[in-house]
RNA sequence: GGCCCCGUAGUUCAAUGGAUAGAACGGAAGUUUCCUAAACUUUAAAUGCAGGUUCGAUUCCUGCCGGGGCUACCA
């Protein structure tokens, strides 16, 4: 209907004022609700072309609209507003058109392909709030896609391989005894946090050692045995050193075990995951490719720069003096495959605004390299999740651990639900079920009803509020709703609609 | 230092450049024969500061003040 409105008055206004007008160009806006009309159409911008007042210009074009329009009940002009009220039939038409369609609200295809990436983890620690956060979104982003009509591939990023990844690995193999998720009895994930976690320590603890002999912390921590381990181990890994690798494939297989888990208690899923072990060698090639086509230079000491100067950025490194990848480096890859495999023609990448930078550096790297898929990198950017007492720090252990809190939210859930009662006639399974649809959509809501480019102080207590504008208010109304027309089907009142869930 | 993001009731969040800046929580005052009292009604309360553009600015521009981030041969 606006998009009638919008055409119909553009002639209009071109007709009655001889000036060419753009349906664009027609302000169509929902009016206050107090007044009692349906749309507004702004005559202000048309009263400098008529060289009239804005109300008289309202008035000629409505008294236009009105003839052309048999949905048009009536009008009204107040201080250069053209108010539009809609007959009855027209509305009780749109309802009875939609009330039966089970995709209301979607649009019809556009036949564009959009790839939206989100989570991104490394794979050696579990996922901490920061990445529900990230999930929320891209996962939601996902779906207003599709339902916008287009073809959507979710995707996931794997951060597999690299010096952190090897912390843990060798903590393992120093320490871990052959335990197993089995053994212990811990998720995939978190058991091997926890070895990264023991590197740190140990690391720490030669660290101070050494500094306790007379040096300066930086030359410490060079000396260290463990860090010197770890450059080792990370250079058997580049050649493919069996054990290594074979160490490798193990621990990260008990993370993604540990992640799908996760993954499945939030409703999640993924199209296809990409690992970084899988084109950060991609990567380097895109870069020689560039060095040879002039896009980027070498320093004499062998490392390979962007100069992104006159683009208002800096200088960027693409490859370490030792021909390692770095970041980037491995983003080039993975957009190469990824257009290879899929063609998209929109690249979402779900990350946090701490990031900007690096998208902006890897958009106007691609666009140099004449990739085709450059200008349609996106950086869905986000606001980093913080605590009441600050932000979350792995070293000082206040990070929320994902699967942690989301025991919790179901946890209270179960409690205030019980304080309530009205679930005796409940079986223990569908109980369950109930708690977690509650304490997962208290939270998801809670966090999706924030702006994603603002940053989130992450308060326990209101996240898991049933009052107010909360999800599981809207859940409650939902059921609501549904009892209401359950009572209608039983008294054979007819008109409704059966109560879906979703 | 340079660049980017944010600043709205006591609090957490809304508002394609449009009319009287909306909700919720919390505060105050009420509602029990009626759809689930996990509810409802009424009420007080806000655009960081100073300019500019505009018929009109929370929104766009400039400066300042506050908060955060980036500015690594970490990822």
């Amino acid at each position: 209907m606006q998009h009638q409105l919008k055409s119909i008055t553009s002639r209009i206004v071109s007709q009655l004022y001889h000036q060419e007008i753009l349906p664009e160009q027609v302000q169509v806006n929902i009016p206050p609700k107090d007044f009692p009309f349906d749309f507004t159409i702004v005559a202000f911008t048309f009263a400098k072309l008529a060289k009239k007042s804005p109300d008289q210009t309202a008035n000629e074009i409505g008294a236009e609209l009105i003839k052309e329009m048999p949905e048009l009940d009536h009008y009204e002009v107040v201080k250069g507003f053209l108010n539009l009220r809609l007959k009855d039939a027209y509305w009780i038409g749109v309802f009875d058109a939609e009330v039966n369609n089970p995709l209301f609200g979607a649009l019809p295809p556009t036949g564009k392909k959009v790839m939206v990436e989100y989570c991104g983890p490394n794979t050696n620690k579990p996922l901490h709030l920061g990445h529900l956060r990230n999930i929320f979104i891209g996962h939601s982003m996902a779906s207003i896609l599709k339902a916008a009509g287009h073809e959507v591939v979710k995707v996931n990023i794997y951060n597999d391989r690299g010096v952190h990844i090897c912390k843990s690995m060798l903590a393992y193999q120093k320490y871990g005894n052959h335990e197993t998720p089995e053994s212990s009895g811990e998720k995939g994930d978190h058991l091997v946090g926890e070895y990264y976690v023991r590197f740190e320590q140990e690391l720490r603890k030669q660290v101070s050692e050494i500094i306790a002999q007379g040096l300066t912390e930086e030359a410490a921590k060079k000396q260290a045995p463990l860090n010197k381990e770890i450059s080792e181990m990370l250079l058997k890994w580049e050649k493919g050193d069996t054990e290594v690798r074979n160490l490798w494939q193990t621990l990260n297989q008990w993370v993604y075990q540990g992640f799908e888990e996760t993954y499945r208690k939030i409703g999640n899923d993924f199209d296809k995951a990409y690992m970084e072990s899988a084109t950060y060698l991609l990567g380097k090639t895109i870069v020689a490719e560039g060095l040879e086509r002039k896009f980027f230079f070498k320093k004499p000491d062998g490392s390979v720069w962007i100069d992104l100067t006159a683009d208002g950025l800096d200088q960027k490194v693409l490859l370490r003096a030792d021909g390692t990848s770095v970041y980037i480096t491995q983003d080039l890859g993975t957009a190469d495959v990824r257009f290879k495999e899929y063609a998209p023609d929109v690249m979402i990448y779900t990350v946090a605004n701490e990031q900007d930078y690096h998208f902006k550096v890897l958009k106007l790297v691609c666009q140099k390299l004449g990739r085709p898929y450059a200008n349609g990198i996106h950086h869905l950017s986000y606001g980093l999740v913080d605590l009441p007492t600050g932000r979350m720090k792995t070293r000082e252990g206040t990070v929320v651990d994902a699967d942690d809190l989301l025991d919790e939210m179901d946890l209270t859930a179960a409690q205030k639900t019980r304080e309530v009662g009205k679930i005796e006639n409940f079986s223990e399974t569908e109980q369950l079920t109930l708690f977690h649809q509650l304490g997962l959509g208290a939270l998801k809501f809670y966090i999706l009803k924030v702006d994603p480019k603002k940053r989130i102080i992450f308060n326990p207590e209101e996240s898991i509020d049933f009052h107010g504008f909360t999800g599981p208010f809207i859940q409650y109304t939902h059921a609501r709703i549904c009892s209401v027309l359950r009572k209608a089907a039983e008294r054979s009142i007819s008109g409704g609609r059966q109560c879906r869930h979703s």
